[in-house]
RNA sequence: GGUGGGGUUCCCGAGUGGCCAAAGGGAACAGACUGUAAAUCUGUCGGCGAAGCCUUCGGAGGUUCAAAUCCUCCCCCCACCA
């Protein structure tokens, strides 16, 4: 099998690490136990946090074992690094819920049972640290000179919102974090984005300064689209792994959106299809290179929701944009449907209403608001004078035209705003 | 604690008595072009079923025919000094 560290290389994981040579050693000779935080900031994930756990759950493929950490006491401090402001702090109950949630979701991408991973919370230590002792045991260990110059306190010292003491110890805490499950459970890789690297090396260092050990680190790039973006963010919001908060249509459409440029780089990171086949999705252009869009979108969505979502999510799109399958040479080892054999119920946003509603008839821009395919009224009246307001495929050319039972077909009315936001009305009887 | 500078519509940022629902940019939304992509061009971008009205410029009061703009008090942020 090939070493963890060449498939992290090949796949675009790696950003920095440190000591390249004795870490490829070490992981290449040993069952490694390697972790990564996560902030309870939340109490879902969201596809920023997609490389760190596909990292975790590569890790475990590969026979090694990861520990999850979820960050319930470090939660309470706020971390600053690459941060221009200061975090709300959030309340010990919050965290407290945050992290119950996320543990959820990270058991559906790694394998907890039987010891094969960890999952902690570091508020079962740092909780209890006491004040003198923690500053005169480990405290004495950091240098405020250096700490200062440290790139990820950069953004914050030269902000005009600076940077409050308590923010300015989490450094501290994340090295003593690496330090305890080194010693508990001999953890010597940690892992982490790119603002991370800060806090990693403090960890390593703590390590070698009261050990006299060695540890590693590695870490992500920030992956950013190619327009520039930041990963997993749209005008409305992270996109979350929670799929109360966005839907699994929605996941879905945000990966079949992606930029061309990013299809193969998207399809290393974030699906575990081999990498031969993905190399390929290079040389596509036209439709088949949305194949692989469309198969981006399928296996990530998988990952996050599972087959059955995937397929619904998979079967909606068709519905709406039209059927277009994927050709079979086109990364053969990711399970999309291929034909029409698994269509059925689509899962496009839905409402129900009655059918003696439609008696006197509703206008148009007052339905549409309704539904939320339109803020409010005004704007609901804007998109329908530009042309952008579709019922059952056919443009409204008026703004108040009046909605009633004629438009019902099959007990239903398809609604569409501009050409990707879909709402279906079910009519009950 | 002292001194100075700030808080404007989703974000940045102009505006310092009427011409201000508030320049400009970004984001967003829609149209054209396409491949559910990008780029580009066009339009929109506080609320109300035109007009007109209502709400908005940190908060509360006040001056004025008229206040984002002037006055008073308060809250918050920043810099320098202590």
């Amino acid at each position: 099998m090939a070493s963890l560290t060449d498939v992290f290389e090949e796949r675009g994981f790696i950003e920095k690490t440190t000591h390249d040579e004795e870490l490829r050693d070490y992981i290449r000779h040993n069952k490694v136990t390697c972790y990564i935080g996560f902030d309870p900031t939340a109490s879902s994930l969201h596809v920023g946090s997609l490389v760190p756990i596909m990292a975790l759950a590569h890790m475990q493929n590969h026979g090694h074992r990861p520990i999850a950490l979820v960050g319930g006491g470090t939660g309470l401090v706020g971390d600053p690094s690459g941060k221009t402001e200061m975090r709300k702090l959030l309340t010990p109950e919050m965290v407290e819920e945050n992290a119950r949630g996320i543990k959820k979701q990270l058991s559906g991408f790694i394998d907890f049972s039987d010891g094969k991973a960890l999952m902690v919370n570091n508020n079962d230590w740092l909780s209890e640290l006491k004040y003198i002792p923690f500053l005169r045991d480990i405290g004495r260990h950091f240098s405020v000179n250096r700490m200062i110059k440290a790139e990820s306190y950069k953004l914050r010292l030269d902000s005009e919102e600076g940077l409050s003491f308590i923010e300015f110890n989490y450094m501290l805490l994340q090295a003593y974090d690496f330090l305890e499950l080194f010693d508990k459970y001999g953890c010597r890789l940690q892992m982490g984005g790119s603002d991370q690297w800060g806090n990693i090396v403090a960890g390593i260092e703590l390590i070698r300064k009261v050990r006299k050990d060695n540890s590693f680190g590695i870490t992500f790039p920030l992956i950013k689209t190619s327009n520039g973006a930041k990963m997993g963010k749209t005008a409305k919001g992270a996109v979350w792994l929670d799929p109360e908060r966005t839907t699994p249509y929605d996941y879905y459409q945000y990966w079949i959106n992606a930029d061309d440029r990013d299809v193969e780089r998207f399809l290393a990171l974030f699906t575990f299809l081999p990498m031969n086949e993905i190399k390929q999705t290079g040389n596509l252009h036209g439709s088949d290179l949305n194949s692989a869009k469309t198969i981006l979108a399928f296996e990530t969505t998988l990952l996050a929701h599972g087959r059955d979502e995937a397929v619904k999510a998979w079967r909606a799109a068709a519905s709406v944009f039209g059927e277009r399958f994927v050709p079979d040479n086109i990364l053969k080892s990711s399970s999309v449907p291929r034909d029409n054999s698994v269509m059925e119920e689509a899962s496009v946003p839905c409402s129900y209403m009655n059918a003696d509603m439609f008696n006197p008839g509703i206008p148009a821009f007052k339905l549409f608001h309704d539904v939320k395919l339109a803020s409010s009224g005004g704007a609901s009246r804007r998109l329908i004078e530009q042309g952008g307001a579709y019922i059952n495929d056919r443009r409204i050319e008026k703004f108040d035209e009046l909605i009633t039972l004629k438009y019902i077909n099959k007990m239903e009315i398809l609604l569409r705003s501009g050409k990707k936001r879909f709402h279906k009305i079910k009519i009950n009887r």
